[in-house]
RNA sequence: GCGAGAAUGGCGGAAUGGCAGACGCGCCGGACUUAGGAUCCGGUGGGGCAACCCGUGGGGGUUCGAAUCCCCCUUCUCGCACCA
């Protein structure tokens, strides 16, 4: 048994050649159709790979080298999202640079990734933290302030205390950070915002256009968050030229408001507020601003609060007098931070006449007692003079545009997207290319002054009186421009400005004058299939889809979007092991004992359950592990055997030695493990026709699998071939050659190993892929079924194509059929040709 | 609460109107060898062990025929959640 499968010989040696020889390099061909395939790239963490990430990284793989092997130009690129909070961390907790930490973590993942055998380009790898990089994100961001894209604003923001740092909308979810589950509290700073509503509509719009999973399109959709509706004006009732807005979606509904609230946080509000109010109205104020958002809408579910400010607006529709209060259901962050409270036809407002007994007046009629319920739906306008007998949307135009000719209101798209909070108190992320003058106004460096470095420091904690890192860098800090003592910004960007463009950097990674040539880009662009995880759907892929529409803008892109086609690949979680007291165990050190765990040294149960993997639960799989032990090509065959892509799905090392037996069996029928030599079987005879059908079925079937991404089912007519063809005395050269062709993508190490044995030309890996030919799919024997009344009789052998009177004879006539047709009149004979007979019967 | 998706053997899954459970794991039996986290062969939805019956979360419907289409319900996952 000297020559056994044996990965751990034949994996470097391929990885050897494809390094040296640079195989994988994406070359710009004008005569070959290009294909640009991306993975999301990875954030270079301490704890090194895990096998959730291998699964993108072999889907686009396979995808990569089946597009090569059609002939196309394929872009397959890789690189480091090296900017970030944990690197920073941990950088301050070991006493060294987060550089160091990061170029360490980059040089582990490359090792680990080429241990793989992914097909990537490593000559246009990039690295977000790399000055040469970042040079170009201030670029970008150059060319937002040019364009009024980004400004200071002083801004309410979640400020993260235990990060010391500032986040953005999409950052906190529940009152905490997502990252790190750290509680957020509301500040008011002054921070660098990117308009990014005044692509909203473009944003939304541009949705149609893309082959995106219709759950992340609506997620982006109602992160947008697009109404339509009128912005109406009241007076304030004795306060000449005292005014404000509201925004509403219902201006059919004017006559129904009974009163206004303004959010606590609401500018006008100590100006309405009559003294004898004012003590109580600034204590509800001053108790609301405590209060985080969540515990505003945890609290608001169960009883709404508000406090009248004892001043009165004016309905415009009717000229009646109504109470202004101020509520915290009303937020400062949408719309004008105002509302008109309908109670009739909305029930947050429905809720607070109820509790605070206002009135409620029905302006559109439902056929239901709006003092009972709020009646949401349509019907016809009544108690509306301007209106009355109109329904929803008619009333909603009429009053609209009465509102309009009395300068009283106008219609008006409202979006709940919010312009990008843009500044974070770090140390590890890009600086801003500006400086500010002695008279505090914004300076733009020029391009010949990128790339803005960030400062050697020692300490990279914020500053005790709460200044970013970078105000330790005294030095670097201030600086003399024009002759005038200027203070650059202390600030630095978040970690997803390097993301948002990096797809851009891969296409011409190493110029010098421009992010990406426009030639090249137009080649390139835009990402044919871009491969990620849906935790991203709002974050990333809207900054990216922004930014990206900047640069259309800019003309340095051609096309509007920047990823044509994007697929979510479910997690991968893992078993993890917990006593009763919540103590985690390595799967190592537990056993199973019938249906139960147990710990295997003290015999302790524990729960088994699938979670995500993490240190804290002990369950994280290494994929090198496997790779030590079963190879690479089973790793990556496992990772698509698991499931479809999309699907979250455990990890089961047991299911490792499956694809791996496969692996076997096929070097088997290939190689002699005696003498090392190709099987004796091997040899260039004619394809048998059950052999044939099952090679044209996997060509099949991964040719349509690898197109449509369901890339689990062709591995299993890859197993049905191989089991069919092992032990038989001959086995033809040509289909093994076609066989390996289409297995290369998933397995290529193997693949090309063989290939080399088997003397074929060239390397697997640049094909030519095979085309599979229906006629071979055919057999010439089918196997019919037989029903009677729809349930199975019995099941025949027929010659394929058999004309149908003598296909139903051949059934009435099988014994078992006969039995089940005795006192029965058939009425019907329903006929799959090839496939089934259904004879329908009645009593006779 | 609103929206989207899902539910199939002991497990991962396959079949998108035509023989449910392909392929693999696990399990059972055997071979080789003798202790391997190895390999090979056979079996494996449940009941009867034959005929046959039951079976794709539950209930109803359409159809000659339903895992697949329609209606109702349950459970789970994900997203959103005072957005006026």
């Amino acid at each position: 048994m000297q020559h056994r499968y044996d990965p751990a010989t034949i994996e470097p040696r391929w990885q050897a050649y494809w390094k040296a020889h640079r195989s994988f390099r994406a070359i710009e061909d004008p005569s070959k159709p290009k294909y640009y395939v991306l993975c999301m790239f990875p954030y270079p963490s301490g704890a090194g790979l895990h096998v959730g990430h291998p699964e993108s990284y072999t889907a686009v793989d396979i995808v990569a080298r089946y597009r090569r092997q059609r002939g196309y130009a394929v872009l397959n690129p890789i690189g480091f999202d090296a900017f970030g909070l944990p690197a920073e961390r941990a950088a301050v907790r070991e006493g060294r640079h987060p550089r160091e930490i990061i170029e360490e973590n980059i040089v582990t993942f490359t090792r680990q990734l080429e241990r793989l055998g992914f097909s990537f380009d490593w000559d246009r790898c990039v690295d977000t933290s790399d000055p040469e990089y970042y040079r170009w994100t201030q670029w970008i961001f150059r060319k937002m302030v040019e364009r009024g894209l980004a400004y200071l604003a002083k801004v309410p923001v979640y400020w993260c205390p235990a990060q010391k740092t500032v986040l953005a909308n999409e950052e906190v979810q529940d009152g905490v950070y997502v990252e790190t589950g750290d509680p957020v509290e509301r500040r008011t700073m002054r921070q660098w915002m990117l308009r990014i509503t005044s692509y909203a509509e473009r944003l939304l719009e541009d949705l149609e256009s893309l082959d995106w999973p219709e759950n992340v399109k609506e997620m982006q959709r109602n992160w947008i968050g697009r109404s339509e509706g009128a912005m109406v004006t009241f007076a304030v009732a004795d306060a000449p030229g005292l005014s404000f807005e509201v925004f509403t979606t219902r201006p059919d509904t004017l006559y129904g408001a009974t009163w206004c609230v303004l959010a606590p946080e609401h500018p006008l509000v100590e100006a309405v507020t009559t003294p004898e109010r004012a003590a109580e109205v600034s204590d509800y104020v001053a108790r609301a601003r405590q209060r985080s958002d969540m515990e505003r809408v945890v609290a608001a579910e169960k009883e709404k609060t508000g406090v009248f400010t004892g001043a009165f607006a004016v309905n415009p529709a009717n000229g009646e007098r109504i109470p202004i209060w101020v509520a915290d259901y009303v937020l400062v962050t949408y719309g004008t931070g105002a509302i008109m409270a309908v109670p009739a036809h909305d029930e947050r407002d429905h809720a607070f006449a109820r509790t605070f007994g206002l009135p409620i007046v029905e302006v559109v009629s439902g056929g239901r007692d709006v003092q009972a319920e709020a009646w949401t739906g349509d019907g016809v306008a009544v108690n509306s003079p301007l209106i009355d007998g109109l329904a929803v949307e008619a009333a909603k135009a009429r009053i609209t545009a009465w509102l309009e000719e009395r300068g009283l209101g106008r219609a008006k798209v409202q979006y709940k997207l919010r312009d990008w909070l843009f500044s974070r108190q770090r140390y590890w992320g890009e600086p801003f290319p500006v400086v500010f003058e002695p008279d505090g106004s914004i300076r733009l460096l020029p391009e010949d002054a990128l790339p803005v470095p960030i400062p050697e420091l020692d300490d990279f904690r914020p500053t005790e009186d709460c200044q970013p890192p970078l105000a330790r860098a005294t030095d670097w800090i201030e600086v003399d421009w024009d002759g005038h003592r200027c203070l650059r910004e202390s600030n630095t960007m978040p970690q997803w400005a390097g993301s948002c463009w990096y797809y851009l950097r891969y296409m011409d990674p190493h110029n010098d004058r421009l992010p990406v040539d426009a030639a090249k880009e137009a080649y390139w662009g835009p990402v044919d299939l871009y491969i990620g995880g849906v935790e991203h759907a709002v974050t990333h892929l809207l900054y990216a889809r922004f930014w990206h529409k900047v640069l259309y803008d800019v003309g340095l892109v051609h096309t509007k979007e920047p990823f044509q086609r994007l697929f979510n690949q479910g997690m991968i979680l893992a078993f993890s092991y917990r006593d009763a007291a919540g103590k985690y165990y390595h799967p190592d050190e537990v056993e199973q004992r019938g249906d139960v765990f147990v710990v295997r040294k003290t015999g302790a149960p524990v729960e088994a359950q699938i979670e995500k993997m993490s240190k804290s639960k002990r369950n994280v799989v290494d994929p090198l592990e496997i790779v030590d032990r079963y190879g690479a090509d089973a790793l990556r065959m496992y990772e698509m055997f698991m499931g479809p892509l999309e699907q979250v799905k455990p990890w089961q090392t047991s299911g490792v030695q499956g694809v791996h037996r496969f692996l076997q069996r096929l070097w088997r029928l290939v190689v002699d493990e005696e003498t090392g030599g190709l099987k004796p079987a091997v040899g260039d005879h004619p394809i048998p026709r059950d052999l044939g059908r099952a090679l044209h079925l996997t060509i099949r079937e991964t040719t349509e699998g690898i197109e449509t991404i369901r890339l689990n089912t062709p591995i299993s007519r890859m197993m049905e071939f191989v089991n069919l063809a092992t032990g038989r005395d001959r086995v033809p050269r040509e289909a093994l050659r076609a066989f390996l062709a289409v297995l290369s993508p998933y397995a290529p190490h193997i693949a090309e190993e063989l290939w080399e044995r088997l003397g074929l030309p060239g390397r697997a890996a640049d094909g030519p892929w095979p085309a599979w030919d229906p006629a071979m799919l055919v057999e010439d024997l089918v196997e019919v079924a037989v029903q009677v009344q729809g349930r199975l009789r019995a099941t025949l052998q027929a010659p394929r194509d058999l004309p149908r009177p003598e296909l139903v004879e051949r059934a009435k006539a099988h014994p078992n059929v006969v039995r089940h047709l005795e006192g029965k009149v058939v009425v019907r004979e329903i006929v799959v040709p090839n496939r089934l007979v259904n004879l329908v019967v009645r009593p006779g």
